[in-house]
DNA sequence: TTCCCATATTGCAATATTAGAATATTGTTT
DNA sequence: AAACAATATTCTAATATTGCAATATGGGAA
């Protein structure tokens, strides 16, 4: 049905997979890992560095904007995308509790 | 228009998101997350802690297996999914890799 | 004000995803 | 073999996502 279904996981499951499906379009992987690299966070500097037209890049950033993973302020006439740190820890968090809890187990296959 | 454009990626960003896609779901991050802690891998006890039919956990398990974050084993009449601690690790990576970038970067927001 | 420049929004067509009923498959037990 | 148990596949509908042209918005410069 092109719907998920959220009943009967709990609230931070639910949100944390918005999260992780808003890393999953390579556009907008590309635009994490740029500004986490780059000195630059002016959306203009996306566009240029990104393969795809600017309503595009816009309606990708305002995703990983409405899941908490950038935050967009005025700059004059540009506008500067920053990453969310907070929500960043909250990504690293369930990988390594993934990772430390596999750790602990034994593995059977 | 739906369909994800890739060219103009490297091969390995846009692996790495089809990964996060995979994690972008409710029902396969669970799926996840109980693998990493459930001394069961059998899929008859992933459909019991998962919210939905058996032929859509099924179709999750095999979307999982696709983009290699788990695999699976036949055991009898059961069959056993594990957590591929080798993809895992590069989900981790990436995560880590922007966690470290951030810290050595002087917020501009 | 008028003209740019940067960014956001809207609208639409093409494609992808989701859920589960029905069914198929494969292995086990009797 | 027949009956059963566990899992996978197929099918279909409803809904979501993607991309971009066209357009809107809002700020700075002339």
């Amino acid at each position: 049905m092109g719907i998920t279904k959220t009943a009967g996981f709990t609230t931070q499951t639910t949100e944390m997979a918005d999260v992780f499906k808003a890393l999953g379009h390579p556009a907008r992987l590309a635009i994490m890992e740029f500004l986490s690299k780059s000195t630059s966070c002016i959306c203009g500097d996306i566009v240029d560095e990104i393969p795809l037209a600017q309503p595009t890049i816009s309606r990708h950033l305002s995703e990983l904007k409405k899941v908490g993973l950038i935050q967009g302020s005025i700059e004059g006439k540009n506008v500067c995308y920053c990453i969310d740190e907070n929500r960043w820890n909250e990504v690293k968090q369930i990988v390594q509790n993934v990772s430390t809890q596999l750790n602990s187990l034994n593995k059977c296959c």
